[in-house]
Formats: C-alpha cells, sequence, structure tokens
DNA sequence: GTCTATACCCAGATAGAC
DNA sequence: GTCTATCTGGGTATAGAC
C-alpha cells in the first residue's frame, strides 16, 4: 500500500515521500554498518539511495541525527525479532523450555541479517559510547533490548547475558567479513560452522552481493 | 632499561625513538579505540603523545600503517595475557579443570582494560572487516586469538567459543562506555555485576580519568 | 520535494628549516 | 629526530533554482 508508487511523465520514478525515507533509511543503514559513523559520507548514502546529497542532509536534519534514526530503526526490528521468537516458541514448543526459547531467538537473530547492515550499524554505535550525543542514545537502546529479554521473554538472567554474547561475537564475525576467508582458512571453517549452525546459507548469501 | 630518558641542556625531555615510538603507539591505541578509525585524527593522536601531528605521520608512514602497528601490538598483548593465565593456571589449579582455566583467561583479559583503549581498538578493527586493507589484516588477528586458544592453550572448541562471546560483550558494554549510568539504570549496574564479577573496580576506575 | 552549485571547514600528507 | 608552515582533497552543510 504505502509502496505504491506513479510514474511521471517523464518516465521518472517518484514515491511517496515516506517511501523515499525508507529507502534512504535502508541506505544508510548498509553503509553506516560498513564504514562506521565518522567513516560514512551522506554522499555514499545518497548514491546508494539514489538521490542528492543535500537531500539525505535535509531529509534528516544532518548526518549525527539520521544515525540516530538508523539507530532507533535497528533496535526497532530487534526488538521486533524478539517478539515473534517468543510467539513463535509460545506456539510450537513448551513455554517453559528455555532452550527452546533461546535458540529461537538466537535463528530469528540471525535472520536479522537479511537487512544488511543492520547489525553492523548498531555494533558501530555501541562502540560509540565516548560520543556525548551518540553514547547516551546508544546506552539506553542496549538496556532496552536487555530489558526486553529479561522482563518480556522473560529469560534467567544468566540466560540473557548468554544470548547477548553470542549476539556480540555473531555482530563481530559478521563485520569482519569472515566468511570471506571460510575456503582459506581452516580455522575461520571451523568457528562460523559452531556460530551458524543451521543458517550458514545467510552468511554465504553476503559474500559476493552488490553493493 | 629501554626506558631510560636523557635530559637535554635546555631543561627538555629527550628519549630514546624506540620509547617514543611506544608512546605515540600507547596514544594512537586510545584515540583509535575512543573514536575508532576513521574518526580518529593523527592531530589526536599526535595531541595526546605530546608530539606534532606531521611527526606522527612520518613516524608511520600514515595514518593506516599506524592503526595496523596499534592492531598487532593489541594482538601481542592479548596473546601475551592468555598465555600468562595458562602459566599460571598450570601452577595453582588442575591443568585439566577447564571451568579454573576459563576464569583465569577472563580475569586476565580484563586486566587488559588497564591499557586503555586496547580492546576497544581492536574491536574497531573487527567492524572494518569491509576495508580491503585492514579487513584482511584483522580477520587474521581474529584467527590467530581463536587459534592461540584453541591449540596453545588446549581449550575444547565450545569453550573457545564461549570464551570469544564473553570477551566481545565485554568489549561491546565497554565501547557503550555503560559504566556511565551505573548509578542511574538498575539494568546497568545488574549487567555490569554479572559481567565483572571481581573485577568491578577496574571498570569503575575508568569513569572519571583523565582524557 | 528534489536538484545543482558552492561555501567552508577539517584532516592527512608534504616541504623544508633546525 | 622533530618542529612549523602549508598544500590539497574531500566531506558537511547551505543557498537557491525548478
Amino acid at each position: 500500500m504505502s509502496s505504491m508508487t506513479t510514474t511521471a511523465p517523464d518516465g521518472g520514478t517518484r514515491m511517496r515521500s515516506e517511501d523515499r525515507r525508507a529507502l534512504v533509511l535502508e541506505a544508510a543503514t548498509r553503509v553506516f554498518g560498513e564504514r562506521g559513523y565518522h567513516g560514512a559520507t551522506t554522499d555514499a548514502v545518497a548514491r546508494a539511495a539514489g538521490v542528492s546529497q543535500p537531500y539525505v542532509v535535509r531529509m534528516f536534519g544532518g548526518k549525527e541525527a539520521m544515525f540516530l534514526a538508523v539507530l532507533d530503526r535497528t533496535l526497532d526490528r530487534i526488538i521486533g525479532a524478539f517478539g515473534e521468537a517468543l510467539d513463535e516458541n509460545r506456539r510450537t514448543a513448551d513455554p517453559d523450555d528455555v532452550d527452546a526459547l533461546a535458540m529461537c531467538i538466537g535463528r530469528n537473530y540471525v535472520d536479522l541479517l537479511r537487512d544488511r547492515g543492520l547489525l553492523l550499524s548498531l555494533m558501530q554505535a555501541f562502540l560509540l559510547g565516548a560520543d556525548p550525543d551518540i553514547g547516551p542514545h546508544a546506552r539506553a537502546g542496549f538496556r532496552r533490548v536487555y530489558r526486553y529479554l529479561r522482563d518480556e521473554v522473560g529469560l534467567p538472567a544468566d540466560r540473557v547475558h548468554e544470548v547477548l554474547a553470542q549476539g556480540m561475537l555473531i555482530n563481530t564475525v559478521v563485520g569482519l567479513k569472515m566468511v570471506d576467508d571460510i575456503d582459506d582458512d581452516p580455522a575461520a571453517a571451523e568457528l562460523l560452522g559452531q556460530l551458524f549452525p543451521t543458517k550458514l546459507e545467510v552468511l554465504l548469501s553476503m559474500r559476493e552481493s552488490a553493493s
């Protein structure tokens, strides 16, 4: 519905501004994820989204505001994925089986890799705790995830801890692009095989994708 | 020995160039850790080390070479800490007690936080896997740590995995500067209490330290 | 809403004196 | 070895047309 487009007289494609904003946000997520906040340029985001550089600046009011918007969207998607895992587990398994629940959360988390840059731009934000504007925002986001797992999902404290640790390792290995070395180094293959027991294809599909 | 300094006639302090290099490397570690590769400026490193900006550029041949030097030093120190943990455990505990060994490694790892920026600049490198020069270097470094834990320390595969995950979570929480919110949010305190059962003081000491 | 053109600043690197 | 001065490129943001 909101993705409806209208064709302009000249054959070019125009779209509703909310959709364009979503598109730019997605492009920004990818660019910030790959190069980090400081390494990313508003120009790279603009090119990835197919719009002009001054436009993306205007759209969000500045680079930093854009990054914070990416961060918020990312957190929403992660919490959403955890919520879905919770529902799914309630339907298909014993609600008290914590192992099954944790596994289900892990699967849904790995699926988030399909939204390219999502987990990486989050990780980039997490390393900017020293930044006076981004830092507080990032900390609040992390605690939001922590509390959701503890209070809404209802995992015991040590399980929350475990899930988070596993998540950070996944983010790191993805950030490293360790898949790129999977054919050259048995250690890389071993580690990735352990980390992605069921979903290795998700990772492999990220090797030679488009920019 | 190599830290001997000689006082110049004008009262200023000169030192051997290797020492100066080590000093700059340490400063660079802090700056890269706080702001990331792209966010860090050679000028900030120079000021932190008390030398001129062109000098640090010359000293390493460029910003990127300096970052790679920081990365190498960091990996050496981490492997060194693990080696010490291994020795310590062999002396004081049953060499086959994997739990004791893992715990000992964890303690030595947390001690590395005293070298400010060390674990963070490493983490920053790990998120730059997409960079054509830094990426391969960072991947090789990660696998070096992985292999050391597996082959030299002799941890079973699932333990290596666990130790790495825990390490990445520690790095993340430090990068977030989560300690800054420890008084304001019980969730922050809870998480940190779990993550640093014995060594919370190491973290707390990092709150209002010098720049 | 979206573009082109451009102002302005900042950072990495070089030249060259001491 | 180490500094000061400076060139140069590139990146954010603004002005203003369409």
